[in-house]
RNA sequence: GGGAGCUUAGCUCAGCUGGUUCAGAGCAUCUGCCUUACAAGCAGAGGGUCACUGGUUCGAACCCAGUAGCUCCCACCA
């Protein structure tokens, strides 16, 4: 059968991947095994496989597959977030493109239409997953607003409500305009943006003659909600003004003017408006000073009645309108271009609107101690490290969490309200019924009312790992005690306060352990400029695409190769080449093992070094991965791996063992070679399975015949042979140099790489283990030991496995005198400079006397070497005068 | 405004307790090869004042201080 010359993944990535899942090899249940459990960071229904979940599922899945191999009961529990604001807001336009409005429907219907939407398209991500080869245990899949998900949600709600951890009260909060819900802190994106100062006069209430004072303000749409104006109490401009009051233009309201040391007396004028509604800081003003509140801004973006003027028109037209008003009044003194922070919802990308409502809030101060001591105490990591500082900064400065939205699709609050101001916080209406009765003797049920709001989408997701083992419905259930704490949470850093934070502070809470002992934080994916990848740049390839053009093994390598955890990866399309060019060399590797003829004949010299070699080199290799692995330096396990592979494997053992060609002929390979390289390869393909599932299960049943469930995926992981013959391999870099050095010389000499060359040693008794090796790729004639020097020959100086050597290439042409003196003479100076320094620092006292022994002696060795190697050198010179 | 981190070859990054002439790797580049596993390849080669300035030390890419540039996080200055 003719073997391809370029592996094809089409026709075999579909065919494992289904392979795997009827065989249920990526089945979890517990076990005597000890486990090994992911939890996956649960993609939004709406989404689509991004290049961001492409690294982080990779990683997940190598971390899996070689858990797996290692013996351990590997689970990857998969699922999806019910991304409450990302999904409504997709099924409102999807209901306006068919002429629906959101609010002409009942939550019912609406919630209808949602479901029907989350079926049809939310499984959609989990499918592209498998094409990565992502071996997730699909059982297991959850969906966070399944129904014992959202029950664990409403318990959490109950319970917290009942430590008194949960309050409900009127703040200042992230009003998104857009989506018509408040938002959390962490949902508000600042961004720097150029915008206008304008300084604004207000009259002075009666003054004669009149008299004004400036404010600045970059929001003047909100002046018809001020209700004073603040100036600092030092401030000599205004001490005048004690008692004052001033009128609000258009609307010609008076208000006081008070004084407060929260003013920047450089800033603007000094003067403040005081908009208690819309602001912040006013509020807190407001509070103190005992403000009236005017809302003039609807939770549409528009001017509410309050407003009095511009009515039902958007903040953002009235900002320019009002600006022209004042100015056709004379009221604007002037208006300078500043730059200042604005605050953007995360989802809708709309401009946040501080706005005063009722909400539900969590207490973060005292629930959240365990999850930050925990991190600090090192009980559970975050890798890279770095990234604990920035999570204590964040623990130590933590806010009151508002969980509630004003949405439809999520866990609807468990809060029921009569038709007197009271409130209850429990399960179902008819024992919200009996406990409001109580206070409401009255009360019928059809007058209890359950609040309207939804929790936070963060608040069903910092359960995941609890509640997919069902550890609230189930809490000593044989899943939630097996599987919890889970082993490594592999997620981005800009979801560690959302999420990360939120789900160890859960952990601590109700399980009081850990949900997991390692957080591996991936970096974000740009492009080449550097631009985040986004859906609205459009720079964002389609992972699905880079698959069927470079293979999942390749784009998997490629994503890999460049991006050590925490660091952002610079994406370019050409790592996935690179990806699949190496998947490539590992299948002509397979050809040429395949195309061998096997006989039963002793084993060469030759044959026997390399196998003796390539062996010490694997478990040298091997342990060098394994340690990667274990400090979670993925990239690096990967590209030693690689070398391995690329490097050693094909480039050197490969060609050592190759059969030579006689007349045209390809000799056969001794059946002992043969079958130490084939385990070999086997090796190799287990150490490369992580990160290639399927070429390697490709190859693995092509290079052997094997039974129906021997797959890779479940062989188990190389043993690291810890008595390697670490020598062989230090030694045989000595002969790497020495076949380089000629093959230079070849290079430099213009000699075909076919002509046999003679090869003339001087040196030391002994050393001569890898000769043979040699003489094959060296392509020599001859490798013969000499007494003297030979005369008109080519001649260097390398180490040999006990001195140093001088090797003589005798040509047929004659050799450029001049031109070897030259190439010996620099060699000699480096040799020299390199003595000097040794002896520079043996010859210093303080070095002598502060170095550690094996130091010294170490540089002692070095120093002798040197001096021999000069010595070489120098009788080369010679030789050749 | 507060905090964290980064700056090493054209690019992406290693350099893990200061000690081999330590300045590395992969990719890219250049040169020569279509050599019966692979041109998605083989062989060889050239690339760097380790951001800058001082200091500590027998010895600094590594430790300390300062400077410059970049990135990220947090924060209610209109």
């Amino acid at each position: 059968m003719e073997i391809p010359k370029t592996y094809d993944p089409q026709i075999t990535e579909d065919k494992w991947y289904a392979y795997w899942q009827k065989h249920k090899f990526f089945k979890s249940t517990p076990d005597k095994r000890e486990p090994y459990t992911i939890v996956i960071p649960p993609p939004n229904v709406t989404g689509v496989l991004h290049m961001g979940h492409m690294l982080n599922n990779t990683i997940q899945d190598v971390l899996i597959r070689m858990k797996r191999m290692q013996g351990y009961n590997a689970c990857w529990v998969p699922g999806t977030d019910h991304a409450s604001i990302a999904t409504e807001a997709k099924v409102v336009a999807l209901l306006k493109e068919k002429g629906i409005k959101k609010l002409d429907l009942t939550r019912e219907e609406f919630l209808k239409y949602a479901w029907e939407w989350k079926d049809k398209y939310g499984g959609i991500i989990l499918k592209q997953l498998e094409k990565l080869g992502a071996s997730c245990d699909w059982d297991r899949t959850r969906f966070t607003m399944e129904k014992d998900l959202s029950e664990a949600v409403i318990d959490v709600f109950i319970d917290l409500h009942k430590k008194g951890q949960i309050y409900r009260g009127v703040r200042m909060v992230n009003w998104d305009p857009q989506g018509l819900t408040a938002v959390s802190d962490e949902e508000v994106i600042h961004k720097e943006v150029n915008s206008k100062l304008y300084y604004v006069k207000y009259r002075i209430e009666n003054s004669l003659p009149i008299e004004y004072i400036t404010i600045a303000t970059t929001r003047p749409e909100t002046i018809l909600g001020d209700t004073a104006v603040c100036v600092h109490p030092d401030d000599d401009r205004y001490k005048h003004l004690k008692g004052a009051r001033v009128i609000i233009p258009i609307i010609n309201r008076s208000v006081p003017i008070i004084f407060d040391d929260y003013i920047d007396i450089e800033f603007g004028t000094g003067a403040l408006k005081v908009t208690p509604a819309h602001d912040v800081n006013d509020y807190n003003l407001g509070v103190k000073h005992n403000l009236e509140v005017i809302d003039t801004i609807a939770s549409d973006g528009k001017m509410s009645a309050a407003a009095q003027f511009y009515v039902g028109e958007d903040r953002f037209a009235v900002r320019k309108k009002i600006v022209k008003d004042l100015d056709e009044m004379g009221l604007i003194v002037k208006i300078e271009d500043i730059k200042n922070k604005v605050g953007y919802s995360e989802r809708t990308d709309a401009v946040i609107e501080p706005k005063l409502s009722m909400q539900w809030f969590l207490k973060m101060d005292s629930i959240s101690n365990p999850a930050l001591e925990n991190v600090l105490n090192g009980k559970i990591k975050l890798i890279p490290e770095k990234f604990v500082n920035t999570y204590k900064h964040w623990m130590e400065n933590v806010h009151d969490w508002c969980i509630s939205r004003q949405l439809w699709w999520g866990q609807q609050i468990p809060a029921w309200y009569d038709n007197k101001g009271n409130t209850v916080v429990c399960k179902t209406k008819p024992e919200a019924f009996n406990q409001l009765r109580i206070k409401n003797a009255e009360l019928r049920i059809e007058d209890v009312r359950q609040d309207e709001d939804v929790l936070d989408t963060w608040f069903s997701s910092w359960l995941w790992p609890i509640s997919v083992f069902d550890g609230f419905k189930n809490p000593d259930g044989a899943d939630i005690n097996y599987y919890y704490p889970t082993n490594d949470l592999v997620t981005a850093p800009e979801i560690l306060f959302f999420w990360v934070a939120r789900m160890i502070i859960a952990g601590y809470e109700y399980r009081g352990k850990k949900p997991f002992t390692n957080v591996y934080l991936t970096g974000i994916v740009r492009d080449k400029q550097g631009r985040k990848m986004s859906k609205s740049l459009g720079n964002s390839p389609d992972p699905i695409e880079l698959i069927e053009k470079y293979g999942a093994d390749g784009v998997r390598v490629g994503m890999l190769l460049c991006s050590p955890a925490g660091n952002d990866l610079p994406f370019d399309e050409s790592y996935c080449e690179q990806g699949r060019n190496f998947s490539n060399k590992v299948w002509n590797a397979f050809r040429l093992l395949k195309g061998f003829e096997v006989i039963d004949a002793p084993q060469s010299n030759t044959n026997k070094i390399s196998v003796a070699w390539f062996d010490a080199k694997f478990n040298e290799q091997l342990n060098i991965i394994n340690d990667c692995y274990h400090k979670y330096r993925m990239s690096e396990a990967l590209m030693n791996t690689y070398k391995l592979v690329w490097d050693d494997f094909c480039a050197w053992y490969l060609e050592m063992i190759k059969p030579e060609f006689i007349d045209g002929q390809a000799q056969p390979i001794d059946r002992i070679t043969f079958d130490a390289t084939i385990i070999f390869f086997e090796r190799l393909l287990k150490v490369m399975h992580p990160w290639m599932p399927f070429i390697t299960e490709e190859i693995w049943h092509l290079i052997k015949d094997r039974e129906d469930k021997e797959c890779i995926i479940i062989a188990s992981w190389p043993i690291l042979d810890k008595n390697y013959r670490w020598d062989q391999t230090r030694v045989f870099e000595e002969c790497k140099d020495i076949i380089t050095t000629i093959r230079s010389i070849r290079q430099q000499k213009q000699i075909s790489p076919k002509t046999k060359l003679k090869l003339f040693k001087r040196s030391a008794p002994g050393g001569n283990h890898f000769d043979d090796i040699i003489i094959k790729l060296a392509n020599l004639e001859s490798l013969e030991s000499t007494e003297e020097p030979i005369a008109g020959a080519v001649s260097f100086v390398r180490k040999t496995e006990s001195s140093f050597g001088e090797f003589f290439i005798p040509l047929e042409q004659n050799i450029n005198l001049e031109e070897e003196k030259a190439r010996l003479t620099k060699e000699l100076d480096y040799s020299k400079g390199f003595l000097k320094s040794v002896e520079i620092k043996l010859s210093n006292e303080k070095f002598v006397a502060n170095a550690k022994p094996e130091l010294i002696a170490n540089e002692k060795k070095k120093q002798a070497d040197a001096e021999a190697k000069i010595k070489a050198i120098e009788e080369q010179l010679m030789s050749l005068i």
